[in-house]
DNA sequence: GTATTTGCAAATGATTTGCAGTGCT
DNA sequence: AGCACTGCAAATCATTTGCAAATAC
């Protein structure tokens, strides 16, 4: 993915510590401020926190990357992505995207509210296959 | 609703405050936590943040609570109900409970996961009728 | 060259903790 | 009686802000 072309899209200047973020943040698939902290520290020691609150702030703004708030975790976030659904395990904190078919969900909760809706979160919380067998 | 009767089921000792906590929470639907300190305070002028804070962490631990994670906004609180959704106003933050087929769709999450699926946090963000007149 | 971004330090805001006194069962 | 709950104050944690120096365009 061309990153430099992705910032510019979304009217941002291109820095290194943005090229940083962008770049962990798409591996990872979806990632906390902590954990990207962590890991963009080892490239860019200097990097300051705030200046990872601002650029998130800045990505967030331009919709450029979402946050997804999850129950009882730190928010995480992602670079924006056609709308889909997210699993978690309750037993690994395995965090993974799910590709169903929200368009059905999303269209019987318009039609029954008259809302128009443009955006979906949508968490699914339980117990992967590994942890289901290990907590028997 | 018997709020004792609530508490003691889920182990919890009966209290005013808890009482009172309760009674907030069911007549707003969701609420959040400033806005339940500021309303609680009318009826107990001495309660505390901390205690608030106490009992909604003793509640959520025992499920007699629900936190719901909004984009945008500070975590809301219900009282635990049936799987459903919720739609949230991005004109006039209208948040409310939407009765559609959830099930339908944490079925499909889990035949392709394979996950053993306990609970959703689902989240659909748009406009209400009335906004949508009012932003032409 | 100008405007934006960075990194630091300090400020703010939300939530949690420790403790002494009070209330529930 | 004994343990849990309350309220206060202080502590902690996450996030934001202001500012001077550095960088992008």
């Amino acid at each position: 993915m061309n990153y430099e072309l992705l910032l510019r899209e979304h009217h941002l200047k291109v820095t290194p510590q943005r090229l940083g973020i962008l770049s962990l943040m798409v591996d990872a698939g979806h990632i906390s401020v902590e954990d990207l902290f962590a890991q963009i520290k080892q490239e860019f020691s200097s990097i300051s926190l705030a200046t990872l609150y601002k650029n998130i702030n800045a990505m967030l703004h331009n919709a450029l990357i979402k946050e997804i708030k999850v129950p009882h975790m730190k928010p995480k976030y992602e670079v924006t992505k056609p709308p889909h659904a997210h699993l978690l395990c309750q037993g690994c904190n395995e965090f993974m995207d799910i590709d169903i078919n929200v368009n059905a969900l999303v269209d019987e909760a318009s039609k029954k509210s008259h809302y128009q809706l443009l955006d979906s979160s949508i968490v699914l919380c339980g117990y992967c296959e590994k942890c289901q067998k290990q907590s028997v």
